[in-house]
DNA sequence: ACTGTATTAGGTGGAATTACCTATTGTGAA
DNA sequence: TTCACAATAGGTAATTCCACCTAATACAGT
């Protein structure tokens, strides 16, 4: 059977790693790099373009970030499979990108092997999942949760509460005031919290509600 | 005139980055890479062992960064020039890197072309500092002012250093090794951060350099 | 009725933070 | 040279964080 080559591009803002990534694909049969750019309002457009059959994009990108070019793209008259690579792993984000029909989400410490993996089963639209955070991922994301804001972070009305509190610069304690729970009771939504969003420590959900804009900086 | 080949080491903790550097390189008339690697201690033992003629150094590496590493270097019986690569331009650790006898000091999205210039003037002892900031660097580095956070927060270099890993969602302890002090000097640091930016925990210093841009969400 | 989960709360214990100290070294300014 | 301050590091003690654990109540869906 035929195998047409897969088209692919590169979106990443680092243009060492795009360059080198091109240098790479260049002795990797059966996958053209059609077009690369730093830029995610950039890459929009040259991927209506060059119609590529799949779009390596990292999550961080000027102007318009990863999750932000798979949502224009999914608007418009383009179909491209899509394979993730991010800088720093972020449970929501990772959940939101396979929400937009991503097939791979992977670390930027990855081998280039796998990534050519992954890209060969993006092309034949399978996913690629690598290590056991793959699989909570698929098990949690067809038991959809309700909730708006919850079906990013799988949090809880109460969890909600407390993170945008401890966001926002409250302790423990003086959040568990506030919500008129004892200190008991925050610290297991606060350890919830933290496994749901695969947080290390606070600063993990400081960030987390300034993404979501449950909190400003 | 004969001109031997340039031995180069890539210690960057990125390996898609390594490998693809790696691949560009092969193409590369006169230089040689001879060894990567993605850890700051086995960099140390690695550039003994493979006495490479440059070292790149990416500034942010586990165990050991490349400060770390350009700081033992220098008490070792090798002396390679180095060339550092960022991730996030921090004005005194360019400093430091420059202080510690660094040849160039270039941004991830910088081209390759311009990796290969800076190894090039770097192999024959010569500084190559891209774009304007190469020439602030200059003009500061002879008469030094603070840096705009420093002069309205009234932060050190070393304070600025912790804030920022602090935020980045780094311990006290992993901070002070990455710094290379004990924990009590890292707590003396975030004490002093704490009083100058009216902080009252870390979350306040999160933010704080969220919002001037010394790390993302 | 049974199951699952959200919310509540407590116990224990180790690790970390934080607030107070003191103290040495080096560097740059007055 | 003296003075101020940055950077280093240690001591002590209170507090908090965080990871384990158990367990009651309530409310949903099958």
């Amino acid at each position: 059977m035929y195998q047409s080559e897969t088209r692919l591009f590169i979106a990443d803002e680092r243009k060492l790693l795009r360059q080198g990534l091109i240098a790479l694909f260049t002795t990797e049969l059966g996958i053209l790099v059609v077009g690369d750019s730093g830029d995610g309002l950039e890459t929009v457009d040259l991927v209506q373009e060059k119609k590529p059959d799949i779009v390596l994009l990292n999550t961080r990108m000027p102007r318009l970030d990863g999750l932000g070019v798979a949502r224009r793209l999914r608007n418009l008259p383009v179909n491209p499979e899509l394979v993730f690579i991010t800088t720093i792993h972020s449970e929501p984000q990772m959940r939101e990108a396979f929400a937009l029909g991503a097939k791979s989400y992977l670390q930027q410490d990855c081998d280039f092997r796998e990534l050519v993996f992954a890209i060969r089963k993006a092309s034949v639209g399978e996913y690629y999942l690598s290590g056991p955070a793959g699989r909570n991922l698929v098990d949690e994301y067809i038991n959809p949760t309700p909730n708006e804001e919850m079906s990013v972070s799988g949090m809880t009305k109460r969890e909600m509460e407390l993170a945008r509190l401890l966001a926002d610069g409250y302790s423990s304690k003086e959040a568990a005031d506030f919500m008129n729970i004892s200190v008991k009771t925050a610290e297991v939504h606060r350890a919830a919290i933290m496994k749901k969003l695969h947080a290390k420590n606070v600063t993990d959900i400081v960030k987390f509600c300034i993404r979501n804009n449950i909190t400003t900086p």
